[in-house]
DNA sequence: CTGTTAGCGCGTTCAT
DNA sequence: ATGAACGCGCTAACAG
């Protein structure tokens, strides 16, 4: 039998008011105002703080002052490593600081995301990072009640809950293709898994270029509900080669399934970029590294999180940022897998 | 100008209590013992819960219970997916259950470390999970003194904190490199990045198996302290073919090392597995479907996160498993970078 | 089975 | 510049 887990007892302020000999609200003060205890006090407390090794309850702190120091991250989930960046730049921007984030997902169901919202609603959270901008009416209006700072990120909209920041999907997804295009290819497809919004508008971003060119077929778009994965890009290519024998290239709604992409025609000796064009979408750390390397479409999403930390701490401090909206932009990173045209000049 | 955001005003017990008739504390009872409760007012007073939409304020409840809903996670990081993977098996055992994980990072720093268990000390915790076995002295104290349930996870050891599953990195190590041998490798390298704990005991199961086949040989050995990549790998690989030139085969502490040590081997025209075998570890999604596909020593992260949140629960419900050490396992999935001895038989 | 009485540790008035 | 008093919403003893 092993010694059963004792709990240790926790210092409390009136300990420190005790020891410091002072009253409890005055040692409340040296923390969180210190300009307005007197420098003596104030060394007395700090001293008792650091001997008695105390540490704010932050329970009891959430219950006198009904808000928390809990920052809500709601994601769609954590398979995709575009939201693990995303989180790592959240994580890293509250570093420092006394907030804490508390991560949760959706699994990409909105009456789910409506649920987490009304449980994030009873923690008083200090600022909510949602991913995405098609949050449902109720969720709409839960954010606007939650009666602190809120940041969409991964998208942008003029019409935000509170703030936003992200790219515009759409305008990535045209850029890609365009891309393609100018490289001289024409039978374009389009690669998609999983299909949520931000898939969708690459989508339309795509359409958009295509009819504007002429080119559209529906025989090139290939989606599947299935999550992204290495995996399924290589069935999506291989669908779309059934579909359209003569694609000559495909733009990829994630880097996991361009590379997945890239492995299928590997597989079938299409040489790329010779017969086949491939462009990726966030450019993940694989993409520049593979053999050939492939082109991608990158966003900030390490950034992003970094920036929507920034925005509600800035908010919380009473300094808003003058921009509620901002555009964190992409950039088409070309490499070999669409470097078909003869090269410089 | 756009309306400040209106915080809604929160049900609390007493209204509740007052909806149905009842004192508060038959309510609390109704909701967390419901068998010492009446069916009569138990059905008033889920009638008045429901109408009203009553959601219990957690603060409170923590502050008068001493003990929050929460179950830390403390992980180095979460730029390894294999971490990303164990988070994702923990969201997932604790769906339907009223505890939410939070999840912070080390940064791979044991001061840092100690310095968030402190920081979870102080929210009085239902549970936690910590990666790993190689707690500062000061940190197993504090995860003693914690009062609840601790899982230690991603490696066993005689001697946890309280409990362990995940699986002995060291034996794992041993058996992909008993697999190289095996295939008829010789000159075999161990390519490694960060060279956390984990990676060191891998390498130690690496230096069993060579040192017992009197294959040792220091210039095989290629590490490096920068957290494990894609293009660490093919540095790597660089590295060690500079360092040993007739290196015939790679073990890698990670599938990312793995990848980027194959592209690497394409782009020098080496051929896999013929004249360079690749065994990757942790088997992430990527490796079973390269060209070729990746050698690679499975782990069970998500299952392992999935468990670990089991031993909690049944911990917190009185019925602590018998089993407080868990050996996970491994696997060893052979594939075509390994596959040069001649098929089948 | 139900209610009464006390806090949990801190923030927030209002005095001094 | 400092302190006394009260309450946040809930749980934990005890009574009945």
């Amino acid at each position: 039998m092993r010694e059963k887990n004792a709990q240790k007892k926790a210092i409390k302020l009136s300990d420190v008011a005790l020891r410091a000999n002072v009253s409890v609200v005055t040692v409340s003060r040296a923390l969180r105002q210190p300009e307005l205890v007197s420098q003596n006090t104030r060394d007395k407390i700090a001293d008792a703080v650091k001997t008695l090794g105390y540490v704010p309850n932050p329970a009891a702190q959430a219950l006198a002052s009904a808000r928390s120091r809990l920052i809500g991250v709601v994601i769609p989930s954590l398979t995709n490593q575009i939201f693990a960046d995303l989180l790592r730049g959240v994580m890293d921007g509250l570093e420092g600081t006394t907030y804490i984030p508390q991560f949760v997902n959706t699994r990409y169901k909105l009456t789910r995301e409506e649920d987490l919202l009304r449980v994030f609603a009873t923690q008083r959270p200090a600022g909510m990072i949602v991913a995405g901008i098609d949050q449902s009416a109720a969720a709409r209006q839960l954010l606007q009640e939650m009666g602190c700072p809120v940041v969409q990120v991964m998208e942008t909209t003029p019409d935000p809950v509170d703030m936003v920041i992200g790219c515009d999907q759409q305008d990535a997804g045209r850029a890609a293709v365009r891309h393609l295009i100018d490289q001289g290819y024409r039978r374009i497809g389009f690669l998609g898994a999983r299909m949520d919004p931000r898939a969708q508008r690459r989508l339309a971003g795509y359409n958009d270029i295509m009819s504007a060119h002429g080119l559209s077929d529906d025989a090139l778009v290939i989606t599947t509900p299935h999550p992204s994965a290495y995996s399924v890009g290589g069935q999506l290519m291989a669908d779309l080669l059934a579909s359209a024998p003569d694609a000559d290239a495909v733009f990829c709604n994630n880097d996991d399934v361009a590379l997945g992409a890239l492995f299928e025609c590997q597989r079938r000796g299409l040489r790329v970029p010779e017969q086949m064009g491939i462009v990726g979408s966030n450019d993940l750390d694989v993409v520049s590294c593979s053999v050939p390397t492939i082109s991608s479409v990158r966003t900030h999403r390490y950034e992003t999180g970094l920036t929507a930390v920034n925005m509600i701490m800035n908010h919380l401090n009473g300094t808003p940022l003058e921009q509620r909206i901002i555009d964190a932009g992409y950039d088409v990173m070309v490499r070999s897998s669409t470097s078909r045209q003869k090269k410089g000049g």
